[in-house]
DNA sequence: CATGTAATGAAAATGAATTTCAAAAGCAGA
DNA sequence: TCTGCTTTTGAAATTCATTTTCATTACATG
């Protein structure tokens, strides 16, 4: 799986005509051996932790790349840091997040999907992404 | 309803021990005039164009007195920019972004609400509040 | 291996939001 | 109304995530 992703941006490149860097890969294996939602500085001090010295930036601008080249996904919760998830292909799913500990945990709902296409056609939309969140107390944090 | 609202607003300074100030009553009179989703920026300018100088920490500090307070919701999109929003008792509505033109559509659904709290409660979540947002192409946007 | 171009990284810049702090203004009580 | 205490304000400085700049480095292709 990890090959599949790896052969997947290598694919992107070539289309993009970008060239293959040491960073970049080093980027995405530290990438691919995370857990999901990672913030950009998560992953930078984890390369750095690796003796990998990789400027910020870097990091910043291949996450995006990542991003388009559908491996990644933004997520934006309410902490004012940009995260990152692994994108699997053809699944979506939302988040729960706790309040108390901040713990995400992914759900699917394809009745919520369908709701939603129903609602953006009814209003002439033609809907093309969606991002719902749900904000509560996880059970160890209701005390 | 405005005044209702600036009563509301009285009663919670009041309560905190707020005292009460023109900037505040300027404040809230602009933002009770205003369309929905206004950014901390557009509101400070159209206040500026009044020619009532108000600094923008104030309007900053103020906004989030209306959150506390319950007469307003912070609403976080895409675009970098906190907006704010009217709150109207008893009414939660989501928002239909345009990704041409920004346009945004409120809409309600029963049946997402109810889905999403049983999503929680399945996972031991006690849900206390959620976001959706819908991205998507408006007619006059598909060309 | 030389040459053109893309990528990198450190530092500077940006932009929204927050904080600082001196001055101004509200609010008691005398 | 005056006095004194405390909150609020505003301008400027600060913060923090992210982006940009630009000189240097490193791909890749002829």
């Amino acid at each position: 799986m990890i090959q599949e992703k790896k052969k997947a941006f290598n694919n992107f490149a070539v289309a993009k005509g970008l060239r293959s860097t040491r960073q970049r890969d080093i980027i995405l294996d530290t990438f691919l051996s995370t857990n999901q939602h990672i913030s950009v500085e998560e992953l930078y001090l984890k390369i750095k932790s690796g003796n990998q010295g990789i400027g910020q930036a870097t990091v910043y601008r291949t996450l995006k790349l990542f991003t388009e080249a559908g491996l990644a996904r933004e997520i934006l919760l309410n902490d004012g840091q940009t995260r990152y998830e692994h994108v699997i292909a053809g699944e979506h799913h939302d988040h729960l997040v706790c309040t108390g500990c901040n713990a995400i945990i992914e759900f699917e709902d394809e009745t919520i999907e369908k709701l939603q296409k129903d609602i953006a056609a009814r209003q002439g939309f033609h809907m093309r992404s969606h991002k719902l969140e749900i904000y509560g107390l996880c059970i160890k944090c209701r005390h």
